[in-house]
RNA sequence: GGGCAAGUAGCCAAGUGGCCAACGGCAACAGACUGUAAAUCUGUCCUCUUCGGAGUUCGGUGGUUCGAAUCCAUCCUUGCCCA
């Protein structure tokens, strides 16, 4: 199946510029996507481009995937309404590095074939660009006025905070990048979400006046969610691919907790199912959503791809102590059950408390489960505490040894899906 | 440089001398219902708390007043208009 109509089918694609389809039957194309070095991992919202990148290699063509350690020192104004903070040079150097060493496990580097993939970081050609050269070069070649016409500028002129002259030019670097990887990669190719649709024409608009090339773009919709929420968000932030930051529990608890709605979207943009497959799955789905067979596939998929199989088997492993028989009793779960509940919270407590007895607002805020007495007391007075699957009824309630589990652990949950495991030292 | 407008909790946004820790909405957290779903309903939602309260907020700083988010001065930031 062409590249286009399997993304296509796929959900992956927003917009495509004429003439994408027939550049990518004439060749080997070289295409590439833009990653910010925002934070020193990415999380799930990068997920997509990723995977672009892996369809397109997948299809038989080049991918880059470019590190913005440059322009990160700028800011995108794309989907902000307000001046961005700069980072620091040192917090950029640091986020570059993560963000590329995680890209590297995703695409195939092995320089025997033929689209290998590449990484680049931008900030390789433009630390020797100097500024007047770039208004020389660059800047020239593309007015104000165009500039100024894309969304994400127009709204924030139009808006009342304004944009700042440095990310204005913003799109100039993009566009820049992309015309540099025409010149010495000749890639041909951008792809991206599509808040980045007019940053990349820029860079198609500068390929085309600079050196009379062609150059081409497609985008994929912007994930979002029915309710109305932002994706990849959730109590606890972010979720992260970086596993110290999410553990591979956590990550593939987020997927499992897709609605109904989300899930049916998102498994086919997020996993590489056929869609025999994915048809088969949805029309289970929808014969019987409680089974969530939908979401258990989703999560299975998402999490093998990003932390490898023997992560995924310890997920689920945990995940079905914690959640498959919830009504049975505490004490059917072996210790060896809890030891490796990988991914939980876990907490040690001195046992000399414990034998003293300890209040169990007090317990909840000294292990930090919860940042403070007011905020345990709220919760254990709305219910939202348990402690070995029993609710805590009272905020006096008073824990003692003779709630331990095999000698030393204490099982509290807060709320119904957030675990904690308590070790008594 | 001149004129006008604006800056309120994570976001949006009301408040224009005391009844203000500050209406309302979104987001978030918890409870009920369920399927570890959505929708709905309920509670929480500045910080701490011995749950009686206590402390710190309304761009910054000074001031007026018994009392200020609200009035005055000044500075900062942003937008619009003029030069």
């Amino acid at each position: 199946m062409h590249l286009l109509d399997e993304l296509g089918w796929r959900g992956m694609i927003h917009d495509t510029m004429p003439g994408t389809r027939e550049q990518l039957e004439r060749e080997l194309t070289t295409g590439y996507i833009g990653f910010d070095p925002t934070a020193d991992s990415l999380h799930i919202g990068s997920l997509v481009p990723i995977l672009l990148l892996v369809h397109f290699q997948r299809a038989g063509h080049k991918p880059i995937a470019l590190v913005g350690g440059a322009t990160g020192m700028v800011g995108d104004p794309s989907g902000k309404n307000e001046e961005r903070n700069l980072l620091t040079e040192e917090i950029l150097q640091r986020n570059t590095a993560g963000v590329k060493a995680q890209l590297e496990r995703f695409l195939n580097f092995d320089p025997q074939l033929p689209n290998a993939a590449e990484l680049v970081n931008n900030y390789d050609w433009f630390k020797n660009i100097s500024f007047i050269d770039f208004l020389r070069d660059t800047g020239k070649h593309i007015t104000v006025n165009y500039m100024m016409a894309k969304d994400s500028v127009k709204k924030r002129i139009e808006g009342e905070t304004g944009i700042s002259y440095t990310e204005f030019a913003y799109q100039l670097m993009q566009g820049y990048d992309f015309y540099w990887l025409y010149q010495h990669k000749n890639c041909k190719l951008q792809m991206g979400g599509s808040d980045q649709w007019g940053n990349m024409t820029t860079g198609t608009e500068l390929i085309r006046r600079k050196c009379g090339g062609e150059a081409f773009v497609f985008t994929n919709p912007l994930i979002t969610k029915t309710d109305g929420g932002k994706f990849g968000k959730t109590e606890a932030g972010n979720i992260w691919l970086d596993p110290a930051k999410t553990t591979p529990y956590q990550f593939y608890q987020f997927w499992l907790n897709a609605s109904d709605e989300d899930a049916q979207k998102w498994i086919s943009i997020f996993t590489f199912l056929p869609k025999p497959a994915i048809d088969e799955l949805l029309l289970l789905h929808q014969a019987d959503p409680a089974a969530r067979t939908l979401q258990k596939k989703l999560a299975e998929e998402v999490t093998r791809f990003v932390h490898g199989p023997a992560e995924l088997e310890k997920a689920i492993a945990t995940t079905e102590k914690l959640f498959l028989n919830q009504q049975a009793p505490i004490s059917s779960l072996s210790e060896e059950d809890l030891a490796s509940m990988e991914g939980v919270v876990h907490i040690q407590f001195p046992m000399e408390q414990l034998k003293e007895g300890i209040d169990i607002v007090s317990f909840l805020s000294q292990t930090g489960i919860l940042t403070s007495k007011g905020e345990a007391r709220k919760l254990v007075q709305g219910g939202g505490i348990s402690v070995n699957r029993k609710k805590v009824e009272s905020i006096d309630w008073v824990l003692n040894p003779t709630l331990l589990l095999h000698g030393k652990y204490l099982l509290i949950q807060k709320g119904k899906k957030n675990y904690y495991l308590a070790e008594l030292l």
